[in-house]
DNA sequence: AAAAAATTGTCAAATTTTTATCAATAAATT
DNA sequence: AATTTATTGATAAAAATTTGACAATTTTTT
């Protein structure tokens, strides 16, 4: 079905499927490339040659039908499953993830959190209890989450990943400053770093106060 | 000083930063492109044509010095100043930017955060107390913060963005799930949009799983 | 002090990504 | 029912990004 899929691609569906989601909420049933790309910022052409990675899923002289679109594009991203999930870290981070994020209409299941500071064990966040790391492997072994949030920090995180993929955790969210790159090349992350971001954000800054004198 | 530079590149400068800064506190004083590389999974060509869009950092024979080339890339960066910022939204996602970020280490000063319910109002966070989104004119007119982030919800973004434009405002980090592009395309933001990276993760995963079986 | 090894910065080639173009076709209009 | 308009999917062109190659130069070794 998909042809070569490269990575730029894959980076633009989530936000498709966010302006997408939005039409339908606002009633918006039809869309074309262009008026689509104007909405995005993009070309029409660039939103017609992503789409058409996988299928054509417009008609000539009508557009994309919305719904259908959306549709499409949730089960491209594998969001319309429900993949066991459990946080490592339940700090200000780790808490502010699981009551914030849907991880229910994003394709996951969260099912555990854990956290080493045994003063924080036992609160409940967001319907779950706190768990203690020490009861770690035998929640995996019972429940077998698939997929791990690290919400600790830097220097926890190796020992844990090495932990976590022994009892079959097949891919990280990842929130630490680790970069997996060196030991783990080939292990499924996706990293959100947020000094990155941060520190982005502040060249972005300078740079336009440069421009603007 | 800088040719010219192209998005891809600045969004590798962070993550250089973080490995020279790591390297520094490992006592590392000295590092080639080609060792630079292996860490970090690039090539050493890119990795030299990164930096050299910003001046000749190394030397020939011996590669770069590790303390002067995170200096120089902090100064490109920009995160040696200190532009003042505010949060707004002291929900969950709000305190926890607040609490878990050095933005002192980045190039900011964190001087206000802001919450619509009242209930909140007053609660200390990481030092500072969350006031009231009614003093947030008087606020900016006294202490001139040039940048704002958004931990609001989405549908409450558009008001707070043209209000704190008004403000002079010149920035924002966005963790809203609000897309600036429409209706406010020349403003400097950097989206910290977490639902795309969880979609993306789950494609990721998904992928990962079918060729894996 | 000379020779060998290491490594940069730059230029050019290769690759990838984005944009423009256009025939084909469906929808809307007359 | 015929004509016009809108719009896709595909192909080709353009632009951007990444990689490879190598002279120049410094460091290290002999």
């Amino acid at each position: 079905m998909a042809k070569n899929v490269s990575q730029s691609v894959i980076k633009r569906l989530p936000r498709y499927y966010r302006f997408l989601i939005d039409f339908e909420k606002n009633g918006i049933s039809r869309i074309s490339s262009g008026g689509l790309a104007e909405k995005m910022g993009l070309t029409a052409s660039q939103i017609r040659q992503d789409l058409n990675c996988f299928g054509g899923f417009g008609q000539q002289g009508y557009g994309y039908n919305v719904p259908e679109l959306s549709r499409e594009i949730a089960e491209i991203l594998g969001i319309n499953r429900r993949v066991g999930a459990i946080i490592l870290g339940a700090g200000n981070l780790g808490r502010a993830i699981s009551t914030h994020m849907s991880f229910e209409k994003l394709g996951f299941n969260l099912i555990g959190i854990f956290e080493k500071k045994e003063a924080i064990v036992g609160q409940m966040v967001n319907g779950l209890p706190v768990r203690s790391i020490s009861g770690l492997d035998e929640f995996c072994r019972s429940y077998k989450p698939q997929v791990a949030v690290l919400c600790i920090p830097q220097d926890e995180a190796e020992k844990a990943i090495t932990q976590l993929l022994k009892l079959g955790i097949k891919g990280f969210w990842n929130f630490s400053h680790y970069d997996f790159n060196e030991k783990f090349p080939d292990v499924p992350v996706e990293n959100v770093h947020l000094s990155d971001s941060l520190m982005t954000f502040c060249y972005k800054i300078k740079e336009y106060g440069e421009n603007n004198k």
